[in-house]
DNA sequence: CTGACGATTCACT
DNA sequence: GTGAATCGTCAGC
C-alpha cells in the first residue's frame, strides 16, 4: 500500500493568503456533514494571529451530526452558552476546552440553527513550522506536532477565545489548493473517545488519510 | 453554590 | 497499560 507522506509538502505564502482559494459559505452550508467531513481531508487549515502565518493540511476529521447524534454536544437540541456556537451558520469556528487543558477546534456546518460540527483531529504542517514549534515548546518537527485535536489547536494557536470566529475572516480559514485526496486512501471508522454515546459510538463518522503519519492513534495503516 | 466530568495528552511502569 | 494534569461547563440542589 502506498503511504501518503506529505511531510515535505511546503506551500507558498501567496497561495495561503489567496482569497480565491478560501472555502466559502457554500462549502460549509451544505446539509450532508459526512460529505463535508470527508472533503475537508486534504484542505489546508490556515491561521494568522499577530501576523504569524501557520498552516496545516487536514488529515483526520470527525463529524458530529447535530441533535440526533448522542456523541454531539448538541444532542437532543441542547443549547447552552457553550453549544450555542454550534447553532451558528456553517463556516463558524467552534472551540471548546477539554479536560481543562486542550482547546479543540471544530468547523460548524449546515445552516443556522442546525448544530452540525466537524472536529479537526489531525493535520500535517505545511507552513510556519518554526512558529508551531515555538507555540508547542518542541524543538524538532515530528508527527506529534499536529497529531491529535489538542495538538492541532496548540500548534496553530487556536484557543477558546476564537470560538464563534468566522472561517471567512482574516484569522482562521481553510483553503483548497487543488490537492488530490484519492477516495481509496480515505478510511472511515468509529470516532475516538465517545464511548458515552451508546450505539452512536459505533457510527463511522471519523475520516482519515490512510497511512499518513499525522493521524491520531496507532492503527492508521489499515 | 457544588460536584462531577470531559470529542485529550503525556509521562511513567 | 495506567494515571495525573487542570478548569470551564452544566445539572442539580
Amino acid at each position: 500500500m502506498e503511504l501518503k507522506r506529505l511531510y515535505h509538502n511546503k506551500i507558498s505564502r501567496q497561495i495561503l493568503c489567496s482569497d480565491a482559494a478560501m472555502l466559502d459559505a457554500s462549502f460549509y452550508a451544505r446539509n450532508n456533514i459526512l460529505i463535508i467531513a470527508e472533503e475537508l481531508l486534504g484542505k489546508i487549515l490556515v491561521t494568522r494571529f499577530e501576523n504569524k502565518l501557520t498552516a496545516a493540511r487536514i488529515t483526520e476529521t470527525e463529524a458530529y451530526n447535530g441533535i440526533v447524534d448522542k456523541a454531539s454536544h448538541a444532542y437532543n437540541g441542547r443549547r447552552t452558552n457553550r453549544t450555542e456556537i454550534m447553532y451558528k451558520p456553517g463556516g463558524t469556528a467552534y472551540v471548546y476546552l477539554c479536560y481543562g487543558i486542550h482547546h479543540l477546534f471544530d468547523v460548524v456546518t449546515n445552516v443556522q440553527n442546525v448544530p452540525h460540527a466537524i472536529l479537526i483531529r489531525a493535520a500535517e504542517p505545511v507552513y510556519g513550522i518554526e512558529t508551531m514549534l515555538k507555540r508547542t515548546g518542541k524543538t524538532t518537527l515530528d508527527n506529534s506536532l499536529t497529531k491529535g485535536p489538542g495538538n492541532v489547536s496548540k500548534a496553530l494557536g487556536i484557543t477558546t477565545k476564537h470560538t464563534a470566529a468566522s472561517l471567512n475572516g482574516k484569522e482562521i480559514y481553510i483553503i483548497d489548493d487543488n490537492f488530490q485526496t484519492y477516495k481509496e486512501s480515505i478510511i472511515a471508522s468509529p470516532r475516538i473517545g465517545v464511548d458515552y454515546a451508546a450505539e452512536d459510538a459505533l457510527l463511522p463518522y471519523r475520516f482519515y488519510i490512510k497511512g499518513n503519519p499525522f493521524v491520531s492513534g496507532k492503527n492508521n495503516l489499515k
